[in-house]
DNA sequence: TCGCTCAACTGGTATAGACCAGCTTGACGA
DNA sequence: TCGTCAAGCTGGTCTATACCAGTTGAGCGA
């Protein structure tokens, strides 16, 4: 949208380290997915300390522009993956949409009983049954979220029995006729922290964003809450209303 | 949501200083708007340097738990505003709402061409008329986002006379008799840079979260698009739909 | 050919200082 | 009483260095 308009040397030195490969990812120099010269080099090359050329970075990691892969390095971040929340498509109908390469792994199915927090959201019992069901997602090879499902057994007997490597969405339509109505929706930014951050593989304190969404079907009854875990640079919402 | 597990003296010292620091607001012996002691205090009753106690600060300010003002010190974040972008309310009404105390500067009002940019979101052509009004707005004191507004003077003549530290929505409703319709809404996290990191009093590179909202009336005809650009730590978003 | 080991590399964490710029506060003077 | 100004505080930026932990890839041996 807007672009800085400071370009003077009174900016601090890591400002202007991060204008500088900046410009290099706009233009092109620095492709999508592309791995920076270790941080070491950088600092050389700048004529400064790994201290000042990680804060550098750090800013464009922020801004979305670069990520890290833990012990491996800094990479040029690949464009946002539009995510339309509201809507039922399933994740790699839509990535596979958008040019990219989707895949899932199932962390877990753990049948479990209803906490407080979670009678609260869904309108259950605390105690009730619940399955959890935890899954990672990948975009052309790389982590972009984990995902906690929680699952009403009532309204769908044996789920844990089915494969989650595909689409959940499908399953819930083609096994049990659902039609999910009601969708309440929440997101907010927020830093990630274990387990999620080492499950997706980052660091502990990577930006993120929490999205949770709560499905009931056309009779008002809760058929699944999911909690999203994204990397912050993987995504942009967008919701259409009315 | 879910707690870290970790207590172990095996964790990262930074790590160790967050945990305790966020245990303390939890438990509420530092409450929100309290001001931490300083970066150097906090060091040494930690035993550690400031750049160790720095990176446990700038955890928590991820995880939202924190925030600084410029250069006065490092402050506990106050819950996060319930923001419903699909809805017409005023933000001063569910600021208000929410037990908290809205105030909103006005920036500017800029008549203008429309950009290229513009034109691809609004459907305007490049070079019309379009007036940019910018916005900051407050929460308890604390800004917490600025906003750019490009209203369309030829749905809503002599836009740039009235007073624009009132709600714009009733603005529209009371003056030209708009009834917002179709509303497309985009968000990502991103990090804020300037100008708008200087409007709102942060450091370049604070985390923030950046929403559009372009909005028509019932003939489809464009009324508004919004840019806001908000700290990351001040609101959770909520849709609801069908 | 295949698998393993190990050295060399990566970023992650941490110390110990330094100076600067903006904010706050209190003493002082009009 | 009120405004001014300087001292002392705050975080913001930066240097120089060290060791640790996980990844990678080259080379060796079976």
């Amino acid at each position: 949208m807007q672009e800085r308009e400071c370009g003077e040397s009174a900016a601090p030195l890591y400002l202007r380290v991060r204008d500088q490969l900046a410009s290099q990812i706009e233009e092109g120099s620095l492709a999508p997915n592309t791995r920076l010269p270790s941080e070491r080099i950088l600092a050389e090359e700048y004529g400064t300390t790994r201290v000042t050329a990680r804060l550098a970075l750090a800013q464009l990691e922020r801004e979305g522009r670069l990520f890290r892969s833990n012990r491996r390095g800094w990479f040029v971040s690949p464009p946002r993956l539009i995510y339309k929340p509201a809507h039922d498509y399933s994740f790699s109908d839509y990535v596979t949409a958008q040019g990219r390469a989707p895949e899932t792994d199932t962390l877990g199915v753990t049948p479990m009983e209803v906490s407080p927090w979670l009678a609260a959201k869904t309108g259950l019992s605390v105690g009730d049954p619940i399955v959890l069901l935890r899954r990672r997602r990948l975009i052309d090879g790389r982590p972009v979220l984990v995902e906690n499902i929680y699952l009403n057994p009532k309204r769908l007997p044996n789920i844990e029995t089915y494969d989650f490597n595909r689409s959940l969405w499908k399953l819930l339509r083609e096994k049990y006729d659902v039609e999910l109505r009601q969708k309440r929706i929440e997101m907010y930014p927020t830093a990630l922290v274990d387990p999620q951050a080492s499950d997706i593989g980052v660091t502990v304190g990577t930006a993120g964003l929490y999205v949770t969404r709560c499905s009931r079907d056309a009779d008002g009854c809760f058929v699944e809450l999911d909690e999203e875990f994204w990397l912050h640079d993987a995504l942009s919402i967008q919701v259409d209303v009315d």
